[in-house]
DNA sequence: TTGGAATGTCAACAAGACTGACTTAAAACA
DNA sequence: TGTTTTAAGTCAGTCTTGTTGACATTCCAA
């Protein structure tokens, strides 16, 4: 997959070539929550709640540390959108079988139907962008994503993929 | 460009395709804001001021409403971050030759030292990971990231990078 | 010369992050 | 069995960064 064509190995890693990459980031992160973003004012939602609805909807019974592994913020943090969510019935909580300390989490039929909202107006940017460009570059965006993940992240990441 | 290999495509738009993008930019950009956070809590910044400085340093004698509209937020939000950065004299304003109303800002020294810091750190990651994939893969990344941008932004982005 | 644009400022508020201290319940351990 | 550790939740307080709305100043241009 090295590509060693001289001239542009030679311009490859300039400055400005980096300064556009963190641009790019700066510039698409934005697209990137536009959408669900709209979305989630009409519900009086933030940001939060999506991440949270996000995983708990990818890794259903997870306990609640984990969710505080994948999301890297405090456990008062997330149980401030939590504690909302199960007010407003979009998560349940359920003892653990094992462990009656942890508490599962799972979305209930509305929180699925707002992630599927929310991961559908999502999911539609990233499928035109995907369309546009085709799929090598598809591969070579997510490879790049990949490695400029934190080691520890990138472990998680790997673990979602292959659930 | 287009990929046309029947197996990869049947597979290229699936949900699963599309969950791994977006999961792979929640992570990476994690990553990708890491370091110059480390380096802003020293100094008592956070990322707002990063890009104010990012961008001046960028588009030196920009007036404020031109970086309102890259930055994307209101007046009193970005004042508020220009006001410390003034008051630190790491950003100076001078009033428009022109239009005695604009102001156009400059770094200072100390403002040019900051941002290299914080580019340097930023590039060095962005570096790495360049260096893993191969400059193919970085094509790529790049061009996702700008089918994924808000049109505006888009030609934003352009013009960034032409000048 | 007046209207409107560019800029700046004040006040109030909210989301979402943080730290630190503490409780409760249950598992694990010695 | 008794002690320690772990998982989760809570309370209080702080910070950054965003928001609206109201208003003042400056000054270009019709």
């Amino acid at each position: 997959m090295q590509n060693d064509r001289t001239g542009e190995s030679l311009l490859f890693l300039t400055d400005e070539q980096l300064r556009q990459g963190i641009e790019a980031m700066f510039f698409a992160y934005r697209g990137f929550t536009a959408d669900p973003d709209r979305i989630l004012e009409k519900y009086k939602y933030g940001r939060a709640h999506h991440r949270a609805v996000h995983f708990i909807n990818r890794v259903p019974g997870t306990n609640v540390n984990n969710l505080l592994n994948i999301l890297g913020v405090t456990k008062q943090s997330l149980n401030r959108v939590l504690r909302t969510l199960i007010e407003d019935n979009l998560v349940i909580l359920k003892v653990g079988s094992k462990d009656r300390r942890e508490r599962h989490l799972y979305l209930t039929d509305i929180g699925k139907s707002l992630e599927k909202q929310l991961s559908t107006a999502q999911s539609h940017r990233m499928r035109e962008a995907y369309r546009q460009v085709g799929p090598d570059s598809v591969a070579g965006f997510k490879q790049v994503l990949e490695a400029m993940m934190d080691p520890k992240l990138q472990i998680t990441y790997k673990k979602l993929r292959n659930s």
